[in-house]
DNA sequence: TATTGTTATACTCTATAACTATA
DNA sequence: TATAGTTATAGAGTATAACAATA
């Protein structure tokens, strides 16, 4: 039997886990035609409406410069139209199809998480979503 | 203000915690001159003397093909040998060069570890670690 | 000066297919 | 047939630098 001197660590163990997950929800969302960033920008505009490409970047920690091909994509799928906010930056607006194809992400999403931690109380899952935040929120309670 | 509609989600949190954790490690042992992927290698075979590539693999979810450079890297550096098996399989053993890489290495990723959630006790730690080896491992205990 | 959006580019990690040699 | 090691290749995500237009 091999010994994982790296099973006791938690930075192994979220890689795991967060590699496990994000594997499923790739493979969940395929036949929507997104990747796993372009859905999370899909759902992030679903529930800001004008939100700029910047914002969504610094919400998700996606660079300024990575938005750009997934905003153009999006756009050309027909899922979203721009607004001129000001001379330089564009609110983004989702239209009937991009409403509907966020609609039916959620709902995969929510179907997605749900295989996962089955077992576990709700409180407890909250509990560990919000030690999960302070990891990489250290600052907020 | 914008609202994440993912920020409830076990799998966002897992990705952003994973995230800011790796990108830490990543910088904590570039003195190294390792990657994490290397590095977790390079701990595995230190606490295991003759483990195989495949078996590496399977244990850290790297595919055997992406093992290859990996242990050609490690050998070419002096850190490890290698020890015919069988005709087709060799196990990997640390020499004394590896050896000290991996006690240094060891004590990094012990700094590293200790900078994230700095105030949760031991036992809530244990707690937060074997609730992410579910996620991933949900056939065990 | 700082910010927005953009293009170009490179690197890491991961995934798949195919091949050989051996069991 | 199955397994070990290897090579080649491609995709996703991420990172940096630079630029024009605007604030």
């Amino acid at each position: 039997m091999v010994d994982n001197p790296l099973d006791a660590l938690l930075g192994y163990q979220l890689h795991r886990a967060a590699a496990t997950m994000m594997a499923d929800l790739a493979h969940s969302i395929e036949g929507l035609a997104l990747t796993r960033t372009e859905a999370s920008v899909l759902l992030l505009i679903a529930h800001n409406p004008g939100v700029t490409q910047s914002e969504i970047g610094r919400i998700l920690a996606i660079q300024r410069a990575n938005m750009a091909p997934i905003a153009a994509m999006l756009t050309d799928r027909g899922l979203l139209k721009r607004k001129r906010a000001d001379g330089r930056s564009q609110g983004l607006l989702l239209n009937r199809a991009g409403m509907a194809l966020a609609a039916e992400l959620a709902s995969t999403i929510a179907a997605h998480e749900s295989k996962f931690l089955p077992d576990i109380s709700l409180s407890d899952r909250q509990m560990l979503v919000g030690l999960l935040r302070r990891v990489w929120m250290p600052e907020l309670p």
